[in-house]
DNA sequence: CTTGATTCCGAAAGCGCTTTCGGAATAGCG
DNA sequence: CGCTATTCCGAAAGCGCTTTCGGAATCAAG
């Protein structure tokens, strides 16, 4: 399986090794003459340099780890192999591996990180989903371990990052029920460990203040990132006293729970009642009604990513790598203007 | 970043480095007593063996990679992070770990494997969604990389592999049409140069056959791997001459689409022609109206093809190493019988 | 108490590559 | 033509770990 090594290049070349070496590594104090042929030859035998041996000579791993979120939900996925793509694409122009870790728990991932770093496995690592205050990041810095967060913490001043303007989306998805004719919009949250869930909880909030409305605790209801959860938050509250004409959820998959919730109460989505997502996932196109959602740019955020990493590895500042983008609202089918049905 | 070594264990302890190294990993020539101390230290420090050292030491990766497919796409991801999930718990167990590749052609992807094994940086390859011929397997073979694959190919004798019967789903899904009445029903594929796609229209015509209906190369349209081709190809058999009243599709993104298409000629999908789709993907339950489809069972297909490798990569023969799963059907409200309303 | 068998550990040779260092051969210069 | 710069390459020392081999110490058996 494995046969033509730097040793047999340079018998086969009357070289010694080293040469071999720096002739394929572009050292300067070799003739361009040898290094031709040198060159010619590695082709010729279709020479690979194992790279386990030149990583434990270099000391550089050449790879990086994506530890994937803990709690993954089937529906939420989506974004993780888009992810996956632009990552492995960004390493894939140095030849760098993409390392894939799984863990259950919150404790595993922190134990994961700690073997990462001091295995030597890996020369950066990429984290999504953070919380509000993360562990993670805080093991990260503290093993001094390159790595860019997919997200934010709380105090994100003094770490590389790539995020979406959460808040900011969700003031302006509530500008737009308010323009609808919309007052009394619900919100489906996600637990608000979260740092995204408690962004998007702000954005929320703040957008209700800055068109004049009060915020009611009443119309705000906390669920777990999956369709059910969102389905019977947005029951509760239609269910309630005096009920929303619209909702803004945190997530798309809880969106179109919020959907199914409002036919279950015998109320048209997009109709009788309003609901907006947020992701920009694909498949909201199909949902029914076809869900208006805030789509979160997420094409290239893996190269991105994968750029923003290198960069830092190569030792960059990570201070210097934080990228904010911003969310659009796509308008599909379930939003539209107030009516008076709800009652 | 990296500190202690086996050196380092060694001196503390004042013990050869080799024997340090045995101690840990369990050889019978070392006394339980000092084996206990070693341990106590290792575990003190929090010592973790430098993989790459390891690796470079015993010739064997402790590593596998997973080649993305290449032609993604963002609805049919799912099952990718699935799958990734489940290898890498299986990997876990032993502490492998797994590298996760992407290439963007089908050139790219041999090119990767060439490199992947010559490199000998993984001890085991799984690639997804093969061809009739495909020559990633060949060159699988060719190198003597343990692999296993998810799906299968024409010749699937001689290696290992993973996969879903779904000639015997169609066959299923057009019985179960035909039961409710049915007796034109359209065929949305993907290309048949996917083995997975000719097995599926294979158990659509023999279906057919089977239920004594002929098979109308009309009612046969292929498309790519996305919700819009699927809504084109449903397009062009409704508005033909003798339009079916239910489709089978290859895929649940195309079904979704045939579903989109059915609407678009202002018919009713699940009342006036019906659609079934494969693969049991999570959002079907929220299409309009929710998908009918053939679901296959990939919640644990990630770990069972994570131990397959293993037991390969330990001596196992491949060919002992084929596991058919069966899809079931789930019934949601796209299909139902069959009524006079197309014409 | 001797001898042969065990038990347990140290020493050393790699794994395949990188990189530093020094020196032979060549070139440049006055 | 002698002398100092260059140019180019060989030799060797690792990187951190594994594994074979042999031998000292301990044991059991005669």
């Amino acid at each position: 399986m494995q046969k033509v090594s730097l040793k047999f290049l340079a018998n086969e070349l009357g070289l010694a090794e080293g040469t071999v070496s720096r002739a394929l590594n572009g050292y300067s104090d070799i003739s361009e003459a040898t290094r031709a042929r040198v060159i010619a030859l590695a082709e010729q035998h279709n020479y690979k340099a194992n790279q386990t041996a030149r990583r434990l000579a270099t000391g550089v791993a050449e790879a990086v780890a994506y530890l994937m979120p803990a709690n993954t939900n089937a529906l939420s996925e989506p974004f993780v192999s888009l992810l996956l793509e632009g990552l492995s694409q960004s390493l894939a122009r140095r030849n760098w591996d993409l390392l894939v870790v799984h863990a259950s728990t919150i404790e595993e991932e922190e134990q994961t990180i700690a073997k990462l770093s001091s295995s030597g496995k890996v020369s950066g690592v990429v984290i999504s989903r953070p919380y509000k205050q993360d562990s993670r990041i805080e093991l990260l810095q503290k093993f001094k371990v390159p790595f860019i967060v997919h997200g934010r913490s709380v105090n994100h001043g003094d770490y590389a990052w790539y995020d979406v303007d959460s808040k900011t989306a969700f003031m302006d998805s509530v500008d737009h029920l308010v323009l609808l004719g919309h007052r009394r919009i619900g919100f489906v949250g996600a637990p608000t460990y979260y740092h995204f869930a408690q962004m998007r909880l702000d954005g929320y909030r703040e957008g209700l203040i800055s068109n004049g409305l009060n915020v009611d605790e009443a119309l705000i209801e906390i669920a777990e990132l999956s369709d059910d959860a969102g389905e019977r938050a947005a029951v509760t509250m239609l269910r309630a006293q005096n009920p929303p004409t619209a909702f803004v959820c945190a997530t798309d998959t809880q969106a179109i729970g919020a959907l199914a919730a409002i036919r279950s109460q015998g109320l048209t989505p997009g109709l009788d009642v309003s609901v907006i997502g947020y992701d920009g996932l694909a498949f909201g196109k199909h949902t029914n009604p076809p869900l208006t959602t805030m789509a979160q740019p997420l094409t290239h955020s893996g190269r991105q990513i994968g750029d923003m990493l290198l960069a830092i590895i190569d030792g960059g500042n990570p201070v210097d790598y934080q990228e904010l983008r911003s969310a659009k609202l796509v308008r599909r089918m379930s939003d539209g203007p107030y009516r008076d049905k709800v009652k």
